[in-house]
DNA sequence: GGTCACACGTGAGGC
DNA sequence: TGCCTCACGTGTGAC
């Protein structure tokens, strides 16, 4: 496992080697790998003190990156070298590559800030990514669902008993207050 | 807007014309378009009777058009394929191009089921449903700790009515008491 | 005409 | 070993 990096690398160098010809250059990049967040391991839905933390940071990690990185400085760098070649044979086409890079580099973010943000992974792989996402949305649903409903019940529980309070309470002032007259006589 | 077509219509037709020049039969392939759903239209969190339901048949569409055409016969007429021809000058990557084909289109169902879960979409391409996603998990994980933090405040005052209500009632039992025996005195 | 987003085929690499 | 996933460059249609 020498080829571990992190998550932020993949946004490091990339102003040179822009040639068209294609599948040249395409074999200096590592295949990306995942932090170890999660992975194959079944939380239960109690564990979330110490996971949550990490997870929060890193994806802090990733929206700034993302902001500052992509945002200003590639695009701007783009503008520049559209405006030096009009229309050449084989520089033209150029900046679509970069664009499109760029595009997949931020899809790919986005899809490491869903990878913190969702619990309970069973695979490495963005489909699978995805289909826990949407299990997770169902689950949250639900569980705000019941919770909401049990508060309601609780709520009606409690607004009952006030009203049988305030009876009791009723009936022992008139209790008290007959004593009272009860006792004058 | 006349090229508005429905989802399921990328599942369709993908037996033949599997040549391996590139760019040839790309023309007769419209962009995709997403159903309206949700749309530049911003729901409160409080409507979720009609839209859900329709969601939820999409989705079951989704499910079963992705359970039954790809991972049965797209996969099995790989393995055919696969035998025929062990290696050949041309035809050989051609399963590999399917089998990406495959991959790419799931991912796709992946999205288009994670698009029929999340609301308040604010853009069409993926990035922007991904970054929706986050922040609707958020959203609902404090939504429901929010229900169930009211739901504990609801349940702790009324164990304590519960048990003033018990107190009192001693308290009146004594009172009946003592009035029965000061009566028969 | 330029921008944006997408699907495609393809090489590479991990399991 | 083959299977599977990914990033890449490219073509293309819609804005």
């Amino acid at each position: 496992m020498e080829w571990f990096y992190l998550v932020s690398m993949t946004c490091s160098f990339r102003s040179g080697s822009g040639l068209a010809g294609y599948g040249a250059m395409n074999s200096s990049k590592p295949r990306p790998v995942y932090p170890p967040i999660q992975n194959n391991i079944i939380f239960s839905t109690a564990t979330s003190s110490t996971s949550t933390t990490v997870r929060s940071s890193f994806a802090e990690d990733i929206k700034l990156e993302e902001s500052d990185h992509s945002n200003i400085d590639v695009k701007a760098k783009l503008k520049r070298k559209r405006q030096k070649k009009p229309t050449h044979g084989r520089e033209e086409p150029m900046n679509h590559v970069e664009v499109e890079r760029l595009r997949r580099e931020k899809l790919n973010q986005r899809f490491y800030a869903l990878r913190a943000v969702v619990p309970n992974i069973t695979g490495m792989d963005k489909a699978s990514l995805l289909e826990d996402t949407v299990r997770y949305i169902n689950e949250l649903k639900l569980n705000a669902e019941n919770a909401e409903s049990k508060k309601d019940a609780v709520q009606i529980q409690l607004n009952k008993l006030n009203e049988e309070i305030a009876e009791q309470n009723a009936v022992l002032e008139f209790v008290d207050e007959g004593e009272e007259q009860w006792r004058m006589i």
